[in-house]
DNA sequence: CATGCCGGGAA
DNA sequence: TTCCCGGCATG
């Protein structure tokens, strides 16, 4: 028994590997890397999102009566400015007021057509922020700015801001008028049964406070609680390309796009979803992400508030969302703090469009191949064997 | 580069 | 199913 196991070894692992290598067993592979990945994890998302969303409570009925607003509003936005600002966050009819805001355009730094070599964005917390209210934005300053309010005291209440949302891109203008993107931004209520859509964060929250906080008081009194409690939704009605760089108008969390932005499909009237979520309620919003398990990918069920930090994909490139947000609408949020937001993009028309899943990082511990080395392969569990992930030595 | 292992093909 | 491996991510 024991001598068998010791000739066995006398043909090496790589004289097998030889072998078999040799015999050109395989033919040309159909996919390959991120595209099958891609196909793949777009079903997954379709399924996750179908899943999630009938699970919200009234099912259907709710489900496409908000999508029917959503739509209603998206139109009325598209015709009611055809070259409008894409930060336009005012209710639809008075989208046309706010068009000379100057939004740079794909020159910025952008590059459409060729979708980040380095797709990373990501932001981190306040590390030495001293003000709780900036969402530090790093970012491309210079390429994409939807309505980032420069203020670094004390944003002004959302009433103001939609008011006057064309004052916050009086940055720095240097390009007169130049043609924007249609991106508009909604502000979606989750609470259950609820799922009403304004346009305004002050709406939104305003509506919290008083419909489902029971509170009274004006919008002064916030605590920016309510700020849970509602999703920010980023219809983009364009092409897309510049989808992902407007994330966070007066919303709780912020993120940033770095630069180049993916392009999505031309095909179809794409719109991007971005919903930033958090409590645990809000499991229930129609919001899911491939978490990190891959292989058995469809256990994976997006956890909220388990983890402050994950990463996306989208398109190829994967996004990562990291860090601590902060609510730029109120100064004073304690509790948002420790309950750090998630901030999930959500691709909804675009037939495919996302990225691989994010791959299972490597396991820690020694597994067959390293215990038993290449010599003593026939020791390896099977698994380890076939190169699949471990079973012996689990992580 | 070595390693872990996913995805998928062949038997 | 079982066995195997290409290829990719990660360290």
């Amino acid at each position: 028994m024991e001598a068998q196991k010791g000739e066995a070894n006398s043909l090496s692992p790589e004289a097998l590997k030889g072998e078999r290598g040799a015999d050109g067993r395989r033919t040309g592979r159909p996919l390959e890397g991120p595209e099958r990945d891609h196909t793949r994890s777009v079903s997954l998302l379709e399924q996750k999102r179908n899943v999630v969303s009938s699970s919200i409570d009234v099912p259907n009925v709710r489900k496409s009566e908000e999508e029917v607003d959503m739509e209603k509003v998206t139109a009325a936005m598209v015709l009611t400015s055809l070259s409008s600002s894409p930060l336009v966050r005012s209710p639809p009819v008075k989208v046309s007021e706010c068009l000379n805001g100057s939004w740079k355009d794909r020159g910025g730094g952008f590059t459409p057509s060729s979708y980040s070599s380095s797709g990373y964005w990501s932001w981190s917390g306040p590390s030495d922020q001293s003000n709780p209210s900036t969402p530090s934005p790093p970012l491309s300053a210079d390429s994409f700015k939807p309505f980032r309010m420069p203020s670094i005291n004390g944003p002004p209440p959302d009433d103001a801001i939609d008011e006057q949302d064309g004052s916050s891109l009086l940055f720095d203008e240097p390009i007169p008028r130049k043609r924007k993107n249609s991106m508009k931004v909604m502000f979606k209520c989750l609470w259950k049964n609820c799922g009403k859509v304004l346009s305004s964060a002050a709406g939104i929250q305003r509506h919290i406070r008083t419909v489902h906080l029971g509170r009274n008081c004006d919008s002064d009194c916030s605590d920016g609680e309510e700020d849970f409690y509602y999703s920010e939704i980023k219809l983009n009605t364009d092409s897309v390309a510049d989808g992902l760089s407007s994330l966070s108008p007066v919303s709780p969390s912020v993120l940033h796009a770095h630069s180049n932005t993916t392009p999505l499909s031309r095909s179809a009237p794409s719109a991007l979803y971005l919903i930033h979520t958090d409590h645990a309620y809000q499991a229930t919003s129609p919001v899911t992400i491939p978490s990190t398990g891959s292989g058995s990918a469809a256990s994976t069920s997006f956890t909220p508030s388990s983890s402050s930090n994950f990463s996306i994909s989208w398109q190829s490139p994967p996004v990562t969302f990291t860090g601590t947000a902060v609510s730029p609408t109120h100064s004073r949020t304690q509790s948002f703090v420790e309950q750090r937001p998630q901030t999930i993009a959500v691709l909804s028309s675009p037939p495919r469009a996302t990225g691989s899943l994010s791959r299972k990082s490597r396991g820690e511990g020694k597994k067959c191949r390293k215990v038993y080395g290449m010599e003593n392969r026939d020791m390896w569990c099977t698994a380890c064997r076939w190169k699949k992930a471990c079973q012996r030595f689990t992580d």
